[in-house]
DNA sequence: CCGTTTTATTGACAAAAGTCAATGGTTTTT
DNA sequence: AAAAACCATTGACTTTTGTCAATAAAACGG
C-alpha cells in the first residue's frame, strides 16, 4: 500500500528502515471512488494526498465553468496547499477521475514530521521545489506559446495523462474551450 | 547591506547572532545598473539573487517578443531555479529595471548551507512553498479571470510594482499586448 | 536645455477564440 | 439490451484580442 510513496521518497532522500517505519506511522490510507470529492471549495483542506493509484483533478469553478489547475496520477501529490498551510477555506475542488488509492498526511502529522524528521523536511523541500519549477514552466508556456504548441507540449510531457483523461478536461487545463482544442487538433493532423 | 535579507529571514525562521554570522559568510553583494543583465538566456544560472534594493524582471523571448514571468523588488528572491539547480542553460533573462543592490548565493554556497545549517533549509523550504502558492494562484487567475479582473488583481496585490513599472511590462506579465491592456483600463475607468 | 527614446493611447482592420446549436458516436447505467 | 449521459466534432455567428500605423506626451541622456 505504501510502496510507491516510499519509492518516490527514497528517490529524493534515502531512508533507513527505522526512519521509514517512523514516517509510516504518520500516514493514513484512503480510497476514493470515481467522482468522489477529496476536497470541496470552501472547506478547509486537511491533508496532503499522495496518489498510490488512480487519477484526480484539482479545479476551480467560476460562474458555472470549471478550470482545471492540476491533474495528479500515480506518484504525484495533490492538495490546496494554501488552505492546508493557513487553515483558510479552500478555493479549489479536488475529485477523483478514476477509483483511486491515496495516502494522506494531516496538517499535524506534517508539522510533527517537519520537527522530528529532518529527512522529511528535505523530502518536502525537494518536492515543492520541483513542483515550483514545473509550475513556472507551465506558466511560461501558457503565456508565450500558441495553442498547438501548448497542446503538444502537454501530450509529450504527460502522455499518460493525455490518454487517461477526456479531451475537454485537457482543454480546461490549457485554458481553452473544448471546441477550440478540437479545432486546433484538427489543424495539426491535416497539416502533419 | 544585508539588513533586509536577514529581516526577511528572521520573519520566517528566528536566528541567533552566530547563525547569522555563519550564513552571512556565504553571501556576496552585487550592484546592478539599470538595464544590466543578471542572467541571459543560454547561460547557466549561477546564483540565487535576493533584492535588497531596486527592481528586476525575469522574462523569456520568443521570436522577438518578450514575456515577463516575474518581477522582483525589495525583499524578493529571483533566479532561473531550474538552471540554478540542474546546471542546464537558462531559458529566461533577468535584468534590472532600476539600479539595484543584490545579495547573491552561489550554488555551492546554497548546498553547503543546506547541509550545515538546518535553519537555512527551513528558510528555503518556507520561501519556496510560499512562492509555489503564489504562483498557483497566479496561474488560476490567468486561466479563469477576465483581463479586467487580472489587472485589478495585480494592482491590488502589488500596488508598489504597478507604480514602478511601465504599463506595457505589466501587460506582458499578464500575457497581453500593451494595446489590449490600455483599452481594458479605459473601459474600467469609464464605467467606474 | 534640446533632441532622442520610451511610453501610452487611439483607430482601422485582421485573426483568433468563444458561443450556441446540432449531430453522431461512445460509454455508462440500470 | 435499451435508455441515458457523456463526449468529440462541426458549422454559423459573435466577441475578443492582436496587428499595424499614427500621434502625442513624458522621461532620459548628453
Amino acid at each position: 500500500m505504501y510502496d510507491l510513496f516510499f519509492q518516490k521518497f527514497r528517490e529524493k532522500v534515502p531512508l533507513s528502515v527505522e526512519e521509514e517505519q517512523q514516517i509510516k506511522s504518520y500516514l493514513t490510507p484512503k480510497k476514493l471512488r470515481k467522482r468522489q470529492y477529496l476536497l470541496q471549495e470552501g472547506d478547509i483542506c486537511k491533508t496532503l494526498a499522495f496518489v498510490e493509484k488512480g487519477a484526480l483533478r484539482e479545479y476551480s469553478v467560476d460562474n458555472g465553468s470549471e478550470h482545471i489547475i492540476q491533474f495528479a496520477v500515480e506518484g504525484w501529490t495533490i492538495s490546496d496547499l494554501f488552505s492546508f498551510l493557513t487553515g483558510e477555506p479552500a478555493i479549489y475542488n479536488i475529485d477523483a477521475l478514476e477509483d483511486s488509492e491515496l495516502i494522506l498526511i494531516t496538517r499535524t502529522a506534517h508539522e510533527e514530521l517537519l520537527q522530528t524528521q529532518p529527512k522529511y523536511e528535505t523530502y518536502n523541500r525537494v518536492l515543492i521545489t520541483s513542483a515550483y519549477v514545473a509550475l513556472q514552466r507551465r506558466l511560461t508556456a501558457s503565456i508565450s506559446l500558441s495553442i498547438e504548441e501548448r497542446y503538444t507540449n502537454f501530450t509529450t510531457m504527460y502522455p499518460d495523462i493525455a490518454q487517461r483523461v477526456p479531451q475537454h478536461m485537457i482543454a480546461s487545463y490549457l485554458g481553452l474551450t473544448p471546441e477550440t482544442l478540437s479545432r486546433a487538433r484538427k489543424k495539426m493532423t491535416t497539416r502533419k
